[in-house]
DNA sequence: CCACTACCGACTGTAAACAGTTGACTTATG
DNA sequence: CATAAGTCAACTGTTTACAGTCGGTAGTGG
């Protein structure tokens, strides 16, 4: 049993599912499946080498998270998103990461997540000359932990649940439009203000950091 | 052709998935599928006279939607709510409508939604001597009327993601209590803040309603 | 040349069968 | 009696097969 090092412990093995719902919404969130596709399930099916039932569940998660829009008699396709549609989840998402603000900022003893923040933004930090893939990462990971960071599991699944057509507005406005967002400083500033614990701060910081965004993507 | 009146459109075929899922959906909201119970496919697929496929997929969704919890092995059962998961939902749901509170704060010619939004308070106050279930609904249909006028599909799907905890949570507190929180002048106060179109105040008057709710529920 | 019909192919909705894994119960053995 | 191996039943994961429906297209009659 000796010398079996590392690869014991958690050894992966996801069901198909949750293979194929990760291998799709990279697919879409890529850009490779271009929004108005048509998604036909034998055709997807034989690509992932899976069976269509397996399939069907995965298509629709990915259905709830907005990624995929049902045409008449089920007929699935990827979603288009318009410039209103952009600026409607950077509302959203402005309005639940400012609840995380808020609660993080209502936490007495709140200088170990404080360090957690500014480690994620120590991981921007060193990704800025990285592709734009891994920064779009990063950041993304920033706001995800800024709402794990809260313990309000519901916030962070509403966020996540949003994260799908996030990436997918960073992707139709272009990613090279997506990481002029992702500036080190915006980010220390909401940080900055969660540590002093002033929340009607973070929450115009965290609103002002999404309608740039948004219009950036937009424009 | 004529004389075929009113049953001629929309003849309302759901699918079998849909009908399931509002089956399943209406059966652990009101408690009948009790909290912590394990779901067995091949019993409920039985039950409900469908396909373990077909059953599959609905599953995922109420899994989603955060009715469900997965155990090890992908075993299903009904999600149980502590008193702080309560509160998180309620958070989240606050930090919604106040958010849509906002949103139609700056619409201009609000006039036809204020109207609306008074129509449902109006179905409410009609309620008010009927089943503890229908004041439930129509409390509810003030809420989701509120996130839907602003056009906003994005937050209004994130709305009604969080509408199944919601109902989980009034039956967790039992329906006196849920109702309880449904005073019409309450809702009158939001829709006059709207009205006005002071955003703070209406915010305001929804985080203190949402919180009065979530304490009432937890009591 | 136009319209109408009948067929055909493609795709989704649904069902039923197969396979693998886990946990409990039983049995044998010291 | 306790423990370990063995057996079995209960589920979920996954695949394969079948049925129904819509859209297009070719063929036919006026």
């Amino acid at each position: 049993m000796a010398g079996l090092t590392a690869p014991l412990l958690g050894l992966e093995k996801k069901s198909l599912r949750e293979q194929a719902l990760s291998a799709l919404r990279t697919a879409i969130t890529s850009g490779e499946l271009e929004p108005g596709r048509h998604l036909v399930e034998t055709e997807l099916s034989e690509m992932l080498q899976i069976s269509r039932g397996t399939l069907r569940e995965a298509l629709r998660q990915l259905e709830q998270e907005g990624l995929l829009s049902a045409g008449p008699r089920g007929r699935l396709s990827v979603r288009h998103l318009d410039e209103k549609e952009i600026r409607d989840i950077f509302a959203v998402r402005a309005a639940l990461e400012s609840l995380a603000a808020r609660t993080l900022c209502e936490i007495p003893d709140r200088a170990q997540l404080i360090q957690s923040l500014h480690q994620t933004i120590d991981v921007m930090k060193a990704a800025q000359d990285a592709s734009l893939e891994e920064r779009v990462e990063s950041d993304m990971e920033f706001h995800r932990t800024l709402c794990r960071l809260t313990g309000n599991e519901t916030l962070l699944h509403s966020w996540e649940s949003l994260e799908g057509s996030i990436r997918m507005s960073i992707m139709f406005g272009g990613l090279e439009k997506g990481v002029k967002n992702m500036s080190v400083n915006r980010h220390r500033e909401i940080v900055a203000a969660i540590e002093t614990g002033d929340a009607s701060l973070a929450r115009k910081t965290i609103h002002e950091h999404m309608d740039a965004a948004a219009t950036t993507l937009v424009s």
